[in-house]
RNA sequence: GGGCCCGUGGUGCAGUGGUAGCACGCCGCCCUUGCAAGGCGGAGGUCCCGGGUUCAAUUCCCGGCGGGUCCA
């Protein structure tokens, strides 16, 4: 879409080392090569690295990475650690897909300063585009990899440039050739040009042995809403190289998986019953890197290529291989799921907690496939923990719940699998419409086409699964409405255009209850001053209210406060006589405040012990500080029990009784994320370069911009008043503290004690006491509907004596209650064959009717439904179903017993002669 | 965040603008030495909530709540 102008990559380095610039015969790309005829990149080029590695020595995945940062640190680069793969800092991303992501969009952008620059970090990352290639490509493709990222951020408009393109190349090469070893000859650079998250730049791709193995981008254009390129005033230097291709190339193993996973590779074949040869593997892989698409069907005729060169039978090992595949899936898949949820991707319907599930999701899909047993995923992700733990020891934190987090996921998914039988039933009578209901059924139930087909076959239909099967599911999703653009108030641009500043003097002390201030701006409803102690609604906690008092002492009441930029905006009850340049005296409600500040307080102090109580993967999912009570929202995937709610409670006023000082500071941002890691941001990132830190020594440190108590003692005591699931991967706390907790507690004390004065019990038998009453009540029912049929069946005793004549007929027209008249009827039934039963009763505008015929009567042929038809023509205008025996309708008419007199009147006459 | 599916006895589900049903489970009795099976009888429901249309809504329409699921 962006055409690459050659000048971008009129490189000295290129020329330095003799390279030239070549079309490649077969894709057609430009790279810089030595004489070569085609761009060195598979499929273009066969894997020439396997079992002839071009480096030095093998590496492993742990050597390479500090091989990797190492390398860079000694050229100046300062080693950061990782960020999680879950992307809470970004509002356009779920995931981390690149280390760069880390650093956007504030570094970036240049609103904030990078951590350190240069910088080299190694980055998990995940990606699902390549999802379905996984474990066909011999571990080229994976949902997660480390990215290893040299970062410069260079300064364009200071003209300040730490390096740029030719640097970048040269320390890529040099990586490759001294550092590792490689010959130069076997190295190309392929020209490209990288787009994305609304930036680009051109770029080269490093080559090696048939493998990308690098990309290294200089990221120097953003992308305007309509399509075209302006430059950006940071000009980032966006190298990813591939940890796991390098480990690999160096290996010459004939699949990344056994470098990436060694343990875990060899266990799994085990379970698995494999027995490929390696240098059956080897040619399996070099004739796949041939290929340019990778499902089961293109590489089936390379496995059955090499089954004929080595003497295989092309069947068995077809077998062989596709259950190899499978496992090779199920490692790259555990991994990512047991980062996510390191990181707080907890399964869920929605967001990134979806991607958690998906991948469990595929990973049991393979397990009931190849029929393994539930004890090997835990197996798995046991061995998959063990691999990683010392390289990333957080996971340690989640080791408890992660195995319950999968078993509760793998009971799902059973009661999913459980449904099959029942759902294809229902869609056989709806109707079945072949790739449509396939399509219906995995979209509504998530249940996989392979398991509809299997049990449609018993019903002798055959289904068969498209291989577009995935695209015919998205296409139901199409019509999906676009994002909308961001509302943005006038009042908003109107604001920012007169460019005033507030001071914020809740920030200098917030237990400052009142202050002087000079209004610079009023209008209508609201008033701008140069200073304010009143805090607007930010960062979950509540605005404050109080009083503005004019110089001739005037008081206004503040019902709301709001900051738009810079500027904090007071919000009064009325129009005030407030002008520009008066110093008024301002009063803040500070009952409300105090309370707003404990309830933040305790807010990060439940965090902690949520986390030290439950996991690791617990971050904040939401928030909000009320003056009676606080919630917080959290990553779980259940219900905490009453045990662990208490332990927390217990956690938490533990660190308030030990009344440490709340410490709270500003530090450069990068300085900041260094010290602390990404955990400070558990309200979502604050913009700018500065970043305010509220640290509970010892307890709990994060990112903050709301008001907090000097000391934790002044938050008396926490009261957990409620926990609840609010969807799947997030529950919900509900707490007090301070005054609060105590009003909420007499609260609770005085409706048990009326209760249980109300009960005359004593507290430890009052839940006995209330089930007995709830049963009793329940009986209570039970008997009343008996008595109403008891009373209908009487009163037939006594309406027997009552019938009227009309015609031949004994009548009884009754009003009542219909739905008693409908038992009285039956009762009728049991102790006369000669009736007609006319019931009505007046519902809404109109009237409800039952007729009921006595045996006899209808064997001479008095009809229910006859006698009904004669009202609807007669008396009134409606409808209804009946039968000989029993009809019931109604309508819009003049009812009364006169009037129904008079219609059964015409019915026996006309009906004399049968 | 958006789409789709679902909400009826304890459980699983039918069904319908006009007396709410089936299967399993449960209780009692019969048969049997006992168990299982079988036979007979019985208990058990605000048809998720609210509003609208209608003489009449569990059913149709709208909204909400809850559950499931897919996509981003």
């Amino acid at each position: 879409m962006y055409k690459i102008r050659d000048v971008e990559f009129s490189i000295e380095f290129m020329r330095e080392h003799g390279y030239k610039r070549i079309k490649c015969k077969s894709c057609g790309s430009y790279f810089w090569g030595f004489e070569e005829e085609n761009c060195g990149e598979a499929p273009c080029k066969l894997y020439t690295f396997i079992n002839n590695p071009p480096t030095r020595r093998r590496y492993s995945l742990r050597e390479m990475r500090n091989t990797f940062l190492k390398f860079f640190e000694k050229r100046g680069h300062e080693i950061i650690n990782p960020y999680p793969v879950v992307a809470r800092w970004r509002d356009d991303l779920l995931v981390t897909i690149a280390s760069i992501a880390d650093f956007q969009p504030y570094v970036t952008s240049g609103i904030s300063e990078p951590p350190a620059n240069p910088l080299v970090i190694s980055q998990p990352c995940l990606r699902f585009e390549d999802i379905d290639k996984v474990g066909f490509t011999s571990g080229r493709h994976l949902t997660i990899f480390e990215m290893g990222g040299a970062h410069v951020f260079n300064k364009k408009l200071e003209n300040k440039f730490i390096y740029w393109k030719n640097e970048t190349i040269a320390y890529h090469h040099e990586f490759a050739t001294r550092e590792l070893g490689i010959p130069e000859d076997l190295i190309t650079y392929k020209e490209h040009f990288w787009v994305g998250g609304g930036n680009a730049g051109p770029d080269v791709e490093g080559i090696i042995g048939g493998l990308e193995v690098s990309t290294l981008v200089f990221m120097m254009y953003k992308i305007n809403p309509d399509g075209s390129l302006s430059e950006t005033p940071i000009w980032t230097v966006d190298t990813g190289y591939g940890i796991e291709r390098w480990t690999w190339l160096s290996s010459g193993s004939p699949t990344a998986f056994e470098v990436i996973y060694p343990d875990v590779y060899k266990w799994i074949l085990k379970v698995g019953d494999i027995d490929i040869p390696n240098y059956v593997l080897k040619d399996i892989t070099i004739g796949i890197s041939s290929l340019h698409e990778f499902t089961w069907d293109t590489i089936k005729p390379v496995i059955d290529e090499v089954a004929v060169k080595h003497g295989y039978d092309h069947v068995s090992l077809e077998s062989e291989y596709s259950m190899y595949v499978d496992l090779m899936k199920s490692l790259d898949f555990s991994k990512s799921i047991l980062f996510l949820i390191k990181d707080g991707g907890i399964p869920s319907n929605v967001k990134e907690g979806y991607l958690t599930r998906m991948l469990i999701r595929k990973l049991f899909n393979i397990f009931e496939k190849r029929s393994l047993e539930y004890s090997v995923i835990e197996d798995l992700f046991y061995n998959q923990y063990n691999q990683w733990v010392s390289d990333y020891p957080e996971i340690k934190d989640i080791y408890n719940v992660l195995f319950d987090i999968i078993k509760f996921e793998y009971k799902k998914y059973l009661e999913i699998i459980k449904k099959v039988p029942q759902i294809v039933r229902s869609y056989i009578k709806k109707g079945w419409r072949d790739v449509d209901t396939l399509v219906e059924i995995y979209d509504s139930y998530g249940i996989p086409p392979e398991y509809v087909k299997k049990e449609a076959s018993k019903h002798g239909i055959k289904v068969g699964i498209p291989k577009n099967f995935t695209e015919l599911v998205s296409m139901r999703h199409l019509k999906q409405s676009v994002a909308v653009e961001e509302f943005r108030e006038p009042l908003e641009d109107k604001i920012k255009s007169m460019k005033l500043y507030t001071e914020k003097l809740y920030y200098i002390n917030p237990y400052w209850s009142e202050a002087n201030a000079r209004v610079i701006y009023k209008d209508k409803n609201y008033v701008i001053l140069d200073r304010t102690i009143f805090y607007p609604g930010e960062g979950g906690q509540k605005y404050d209210t109080g009083y503005i008092i004019s110089p001739d002492n005037r008081s206004y009441h503040v019902k709301k406060v709001e900051a738009i930029g810079d500027v904090i905006l007071h919000y009064l009850d009325e129009d005030s006589d407030l002008r520009v340049g008066d110093t008024v005296r301002l009063k803040i409600d500070w009952d409300r405040r105090y309370q707003l500040m404990k309830h933040h307080t305790a807010t990060h102090i439940l965090l902690s012990a949520i986390r030290k109580i439950l996991g690791g993967h617990i971050w904040q999912a939401g928030v909000e500080k009320e003056v009676d009570q606080a919630r917080l929202d959290v990553t779980h995937h259940r219900l905490p029990t009453l045990d662990e709610i208490k332990m927390i409670e217990y956690e938490a006023n533990k660190v308030i009784s030990k009344c440490i000082d709340v410490s709270i500071y500003t530090m450069e941002r990068g300085v900041a994320e260094k010290r602390f890691g990404p955990k400070i941001y558990q309200g979502g990132v604050v913009p700018g370069k500065y970043i305010r830190i509220v640290e509970i020594p010892g307890w709990d440190v994060e990112a903050c911009g709301g008001t907090h108590v000097k000391n934790t003692c002044e938050i008396q005591f926490i009261k957990i008043l409620n926990v609840e699931k609010i969807h799947d991967g997030v529950i919900r706390f509900t707490y007090a503290a301070g005054d609060s907790a105590v009003k909420h507690v007499w609260d609770y004390y005085e409706a048990v004690e009326r209760a249980r004065k109300s009960l005359s019990v004593s507290l430890e038998s009052m839940p006995e006491k209330v089930s007995e009453l709830v049963n009793n009540l329940e009986e209570l029912g039970d008997k009343i509907s008996k008595l109403i049929r008891e009373v209908q069946k009487y009163r037939v005793y006594k309406l027997i004596n009552e019938f009227e004549k009309c015609g031949p007929y004994n009548v009884l027209i009754l009003r009542d209650d219909i739905d008693n008249l409908i038992i009285l009827g039956e009762e009728l039934d049991k102790v006369s064959k000669e009736y007609i039963l006319v019931g009505y009763n007046k519902v809404g505008r109109g009237y409800n009717m039952i007729i009921r015929v006595g045996d006899n009567y209808m064997k001479k042929g008095v009809s229910a439904k006859d006698i009904m038809d004669y009202f609807i023509k007669y008396l009134i205008k409606g409808g209804g179903r009946g039968e000989d025996k029993y009809a019931r309708f109604g309508g819009v008419g003049d009812v009364n017993k006169r009037s129904i007199e008079e219609v059964l009147m015409k019915y026996a006459e006309e009906h004399r002669t049968e």
